[in-house]
DNA sequence: GGCATAAGATAGTAATCAATTACTATCTTA
DNA sequence: TAAGATAGTAATTGATTACTATCTTATGCC
């Protein structure tokens, strides 16, 4: 019952097929990438697809859903057990990058998710996502102000919007460069002037 | 020989094909602007756009060609006759983003480019706008410390990164509410930490 | 006022897309 | 081991795409 006997059970097939998505969203334009594509590329006739999704929409929808769930229990994981909130927020940011850095498809499919127009059932899980995102770094930060960490001036908000737009950047200047493995070294870097930021608002 | 006027010089009509592409990439996905789209937009039949360009990919070059001389001209006006060189970023910051809230279908455009995959000519005039722009934040950053306004134990490419990714940071955010224009709001304060990051570093 | 030409309309093309169909192979279980 | 359930194939669908060929009209010039 294993991945490369022909016949898979529905579930294990679209898991197979959320996987395949995201090697491809890391090789090409999401948003072009068809369901011709994603059926050969796991050895599958496209209409086979349709089998296990309703439709195109859905594989999307399960994307994202397997992307919110990882990515979300890997920062909880990395903050566990850190006494410091900032320290913890450090760790938060340093394994998202390596999420991200692992998963390269996975920043492509958000940002080209946001950019569709109207409200998708995708795009809803991807504001869903950021907003519970937003909501552990608020508490990270009021936690830090009360431990003296940082200044009680410090705008909650704006920090967190900086936290996330940092980690677009970087994604960004990957994208530009062509290759997301340098979000590794820039990161650490790029972080720290943000933690500067912080401390000294 | 206005806008209005139903046959349109050659250059003229380059010209509004650009302006309406842009106004487009503001209501829906920049990668799902058809032609028949940007026709219909400007009162144009389809097969008249092919008069004017080779093809799409030339439409696209012309747009962001667009928006690499605007961008870069406004954010130089912005900070010319401004002594101080982080009064100059501060300015150079604010006016991009006055920019991509007048134009919210700039950064779309300029992100979906960022996504295709292989060299597009679009794809490398971004690359190379982006590349501009940092020379100039570097000139910046060094004449800062030579004034004794940033510390020498800056980073500059970290800082360069930053400040371009705090306003990809903004944007997104942007694009996740639907509303471009709350970023006129959020900027000052964004900034604001990042300033605070980069004087202390 | 007639005429050359630039600009646009009309009506196509071939290619590609997601989705559906009729059918077959394989697995599960009574 | 027979029979139903599940998974996959191959071919086809209608819609949509960028692009083109041909005909028509508007504009500027002498």
């Amino acid at each position: 019952m294993n991945i490369h006997s022909k016949n898979l059970p529905a579930d294990e097939r679209r898991a197979v097929t959320v996987e395949t998505v995201i090697d491809l969203a890391g090789l090409q334009n999401p948003s072009e990438i068809t369901t011709a594509a994603i059926a050969k590329h796991m050895n599958l006739t496209q209409g086979a697809l349709f089998r296990h999704f309703p439709n195109k929409e859905a594989i999307w929808q399960a994307v994202i859903e397997w992307v919110a769930e990882r990515l979300l229990a890997r920062i909880d994981r990395s903050a566990q057990g850190i006494e410091s909130p900032l320290a913890a927020m450090e760790a938060m940011f340093m394994s998202h990058i390596e999420f991200v850095a692992e998963h390269p498809g996975v920043p492509r499919m958000m940002i080209g998710e946001l950019q569709r127009a109207g409200s998708t059932p995708a795009k809803r899980m991807v504001r869903t996502l950021i907003k519970n995102y937003r909501e552990r770094l608020h508490r990270l930060v009021e936690k830090a102000k009360e431990k003296g960490e940082l200044p009680f001036t410090l705008d909650n908000e704006a920090a967190a919007t900086l936290f996330i737009g940092t980690i677009q950047g970087l994604v960004m200047q990957s994208l530009l460069a062509g290759d997301m493995e340098g979000i590794r070294r820039d990161a650490p870097r790029v972080f720290k002037i943000y933690r500067s930021g912080i401390e000294n608002s």
